[in-house]
DNA sequence: TAGATTGTTAATCGATTAACAATC
DNA sequence: TAGATTGTTAATCGATTAACAATC
């Protein structure tokens, strides 16, 4: 696909700039240089070219980036341009909180289904989202076609049913989940670890850097 | 406080290293190596140590580490050997679902109270926890000195509150919003942006690279 | 004591920043 | 054309890995 590897920090960062992107779009600014956007983002205009760069030349030699299209080519380079099949395994407040989280729809992650193993949720639905059992999993995927599963249950949970998923078809785990999960080559995992976030503000909030005023970017 | 500045990347696997210390602690394993544990662990024994001996020296050549006092002294950098009062400002089904993770808890973050825009919502209590007014922010913040709070609300709210929070002394601050907030120094932000983690998601699930078999630790 | 494994220094690797020629 | 700003190469900085002497 891609012609070198393009490295895990770079992508860590092409969020960052959508959501950039989207609000001067939002706020119809046309244009924006590479130094403008640097400093509205705390960064150095020379990573925004270097990142850039990785995926090709969206810019213009004295002018600069046209903010619509480097938008939407960030965009179609973070996959936003087509829409995916998502369900949501675990049905607790988290998952819950999930399913009502209609950004995603918008952002083309349709979420087709919840999952728990408590049998007396069944048949209750969250926005119109009807909750399931686990053993109906293995059709549901196949039958809708489902790429991507949000695992918000324990860590028990999330590693018996890791290999399920992946069994029938899924290719992409949002792991909520308190353990690192095992997968095959071809599927990737993305964990969100809240508890160790809230250890990390805790470390900081404690080993306070004296440093200067800056802005909350992690 | 500390000696030299230890750096982000260091920080972030604390809480990793404190996960997998405590399974051991629970399945009684007395003692580690740096290997033993770098298996288990998909990082290198020389990260391992390099990482450790940021704090101090914890270990025993010869004999490796102890588990129990590992875990322990992880902890107290973490700063999980004292407690926190938190709260939770917006009390949607994210800020709920935080509110209803106990776990938390456990680790010495407690959760204080509740607050939303809505006043829907007044009154209404989550695991014993009372929904407030957000007006009523800064009498609560300072009499039950608050020092940590999640922000579980939109943007453009999280924006508007958090100089609330930091006036009435609030120093760390756990951002769910879709944005980078902005405080004083001697404050701590640590943001976890949900729709950015999905979007990483994505981009992995497209660039697929046809890496080897590997633990999703990320 | 001999064996094992840390703590730590040195070497390598990768990522960020600086600089500037290319070009709109 | 002159001015601005990119794309890209080169320099710097930092983080990871390797190696090994210290030591339990």
């Amino acid at each position: 696909m891609e012609e070198r590897e393009i490295s895990k920090a770079v992508v860590k960062r092409l969020p960052r700039y959508y959501r950039y992107l989207g609000n001067l779009l939002d706020a119809r600014v046309e244009r924006i240089s590479s130094n403008e956007l640097s400093e509205m983002m705390n960064v150095t205009a020379s990573q925004i070219r270097q990142d850039l760069n990785n995926f090709g030349g969206f810019g213009q030699q004295g002018y600069g980036y046209n903010v619509k299209y480097l938008y939407t080519e960030i965009g179609k380079i973070l996959g936003l341009d087509h829409a995916y099949n998502m369900i949501i395994v675990g049905a607790g407040n988290l998952g819950q909180a999930l399913a009502n989280y209609v950004k995603f729809e918008k952002r083309g992650f349709w979420i087709k289904g919840l999952f728990d193993v408590n049998p007396r949720l069944r048949g209750m639905a969250v926005r119109g989202i009807e909750i399931r059992m686990i053993e109906e999993l293995p059709q549901f995927i196949r039958e809708n076609q489902i790429q991507i599963a949000a695992l918000t249950l324990p860590a028990s949970g999330a590693e018996e049913v890791t290999p399920i998923l992946v069994e029938n078809g899924v290719k992409a785990i949002w792991n909520f989940a308190h353990t690192d999960l095992h997968v095959p080559s071809g599927v990737v995992v993305e964990s969100v670890h809240l508890s160790e976030s809230l250890m990390q503000l805790s470390y900081n909030l404690n080993h306070m850097e004296l440093e200067k005023e800056k802005t909350g970017q992690r």
